[in-house]
DNA sequence: GATTTTTGCGTAAACGATTACCGGCATATG
DNA sequence: CATATGCCGGTAATCGTTTACGCAAAAATC
């Protein structure tokens, strides 16, 4: 089953047949017709991989993740797929594992699979294998790290705002001895977040004693607490760089025989799904990671057309509010605004 | 840069090329080693498309799974990646969102990208498109519906042991209550673990009265729970079909005022990563999808070779001992056992 | 030493599309 | 009425491999 056969079957040239099946504006409304009805007649579609060959492009993007198992990235990659589908494209995942090492296989398993983009939603890539890329014309995006230039593009993530609006709600239920729970040094991300909250508390003219750092995972969240609740004196609030920090300061808080939030509040970063069934449901800011996909997509999706200069673009953040707060012990705060906003 | 470059560059002819490129038998050490050391100079890769329709393998794997943000299936969907990876394969993912009609797509999916073999993690598929595989020679694994035939394999879970070790652990500890919250009815394996649990129970003389039916989510565990919860009389421990239906129990059950494990006794089943970080840490019946991952892509990458007949493929399960489970209250179990196994 | 068999490698035809180029016909233009 | 201009659609080269086939030269056989 080929293109011939089709075009033997509408007695056209395989051209004609090509021409409709890409929606080429050079063939008669009728010619068109009589080649769709011989298209389905037989069943046919076309061979991928010939029409790849043939045409240069692959219909397929790279998506490149640090690892599918952290729940930061399930709904990142289902919300890719899902676009890319919908505009008849592929998608290959690449997990890099954290692994710098590993990056390096990836890019070429990318290079190797002719994509025609790739999405690099993780930090350790290296300049020298973006210039792999570059060289060969292949479209990149990144998130949060690296700048917008010729065929790449950058999105950049509004982690103050977030950082900012759970500050507020902290402040605003009466809490003075807020900490903070950083992520590892190195991830660009967690440093703005850590930065963020430092220049929050500092604006309010609250000093920044609290801040212990974990490792973006449950244990480490868990470890850092401990540390917290092992001082002489203890905060009466948590923010934590991320969901899986807050999840582990939650256990530490818990061993401790705590409560949450009557003894402390906790507020996590992301909003991964599983934040909304914790013991108790994880007040946290949200990242939509279907928005980095739609904007990740259409940064490639577009590149191509407008003459490939890449561009900049933002997401926001912003708060959810469950239950992992309330007024700071020995305070009397209106609640009415937590349940206006809650979901 | 393409194939003929290196031909020329090694003084042999593309067929040689192409030969020790493939690891053929029939070119001389020395001429390969030539081969080879011109293909380093000029970082020469052949182009996988080129080879896809010259040779007829893509060496492109289907992944088809219900959905990547169920906490099940990140694990699998990256060992899979992995093996996958090592035997020179790539993997196209995707989701049916647990829906038939999209089922459609995803086949469609890989037919187009002329995959070598499909496995299919889910239960959405109908005859219908299968025989759309088999029309076409590409073998098929399946995890726990069909069964083996001509270039299909299936690959079997031991549900049935692990839910009895479950079912012996938490008798052991003296309870005699014990509810089941089973999944979907619509779904094989939610139906096998329901038999299996009945069975145990009946084996043991126990009346297995106790029966909800939530939908293997955290909402529908909640829900189950609380029915559960508001009998006159309740049961002192709980088996659910998956984790998620646990983690919903146990919110259920927190909600109502009691403690896990000391009022009432909850027990998971798949071991999904978030089930360590639960309060209290659930226990649970494990069945590892890394081991579903390797036996599907053997069974898809041993298909070919083998004549093409597909086998069944047996996968264990195991308890894990964690903190969501103790003895019954009035009673004084021994819990030495308990520390024994858990990790 | 003449023969068959094996081995190593080259030639060239697929594989299944895309697309540059070209030509015929119908319509517009003078 | 002759010529210019589009519009459709066909011909065939091309993309970069794989692989069937064939042919020397080397090895094995008698």
């Amino acid at each position: 089953m080929n293109i011939r056969e089709v075009a033997r079957l509408a007695k056209v040239s395989t051209a004609t047949v090509s021409r409709t099946i890409n929606g080429s504006d050079k063939v008669t409304r009728e010619t068109k017709e009589r080649v769709q009805r011989a298209i389905e007649e037989l069943g046919f579609y076309p061979n991928t991989w010939a029409r790849a060959l043939g045409s240069g492009r692959s219909s397929l993007y790279g998506l490149i993740i640090s690892d599918i198992t952290n729940p930061f990235f399930p709904e990142l990659v289902k919300s890719f797929e899902d676009i890319a589908v919908q505009n008849g494209q592929e998608v290959l995942i690449a997990n890099t594992n954290y692994d710098p090492a590993r990056m390096e296989l990836c890019v070429s398993r990318m290079l190797q699979r002719k994509v025609d983009g790739v999405a690099i939603m993780t930090s350790e890539m290296d300049g020298r294998l973006i210039t792999e890329f570059q060289n060969r014309d292949i479209p990149l995006v990144f998130l949060d790290t690296g700048t917008a230039q010729r065929l790449t593009s950058n999105i950049v993530v509004d982690y103050a705002s977030g950082v900012d609006a759970a500050v507020e709600h902290i402040v605003s239920l009466g809490h003075t001895e807020i900490a903070f729970i950083a992520g590892p040094a190195t991830l660009r991300s967690a440093r703005v977040r850590k930065e963020a909250f430092a220049g929050c508390l500092e604006r309010r003219g609250i000093g920044a004693g609290w801040m212990e750092e974990g490792n973006h995972q449950v244990d480490g969240g868990h470890q850092a607490m401990a540390r917290l609740l092992s001082r002489t004196t203890r905060p009466t609030a948590v923010l934590a760089s991320n969901d899986m920090t807050a999840i582990g300061a939650l256990g530490a808080i818990h061993e401790r025989g705590l409560r949450v939030p009557e003894d402390i509040s906790v507020v996590g970063f992301d909003d991964i799904q599983i934040s909304a069934f914790t013991q108790p449901a994880l007040t946290t800011v949200r990242l939509s990671r279907d928005e980095i996909a739609r904007v990740a997509f259409r940064a490639l999706y577009g590149t191509r057309q407008e003459g490939g200069k890449g561009a900049e673009y933002g997401v926001p953040t912003s708060l959810v509010l469950r239950s992992s707060t309330g007024p700071a012990p020995g305070t009397r705060a209106k609640t009415g605004r937590l349940e206006a906003v809650a979901i």
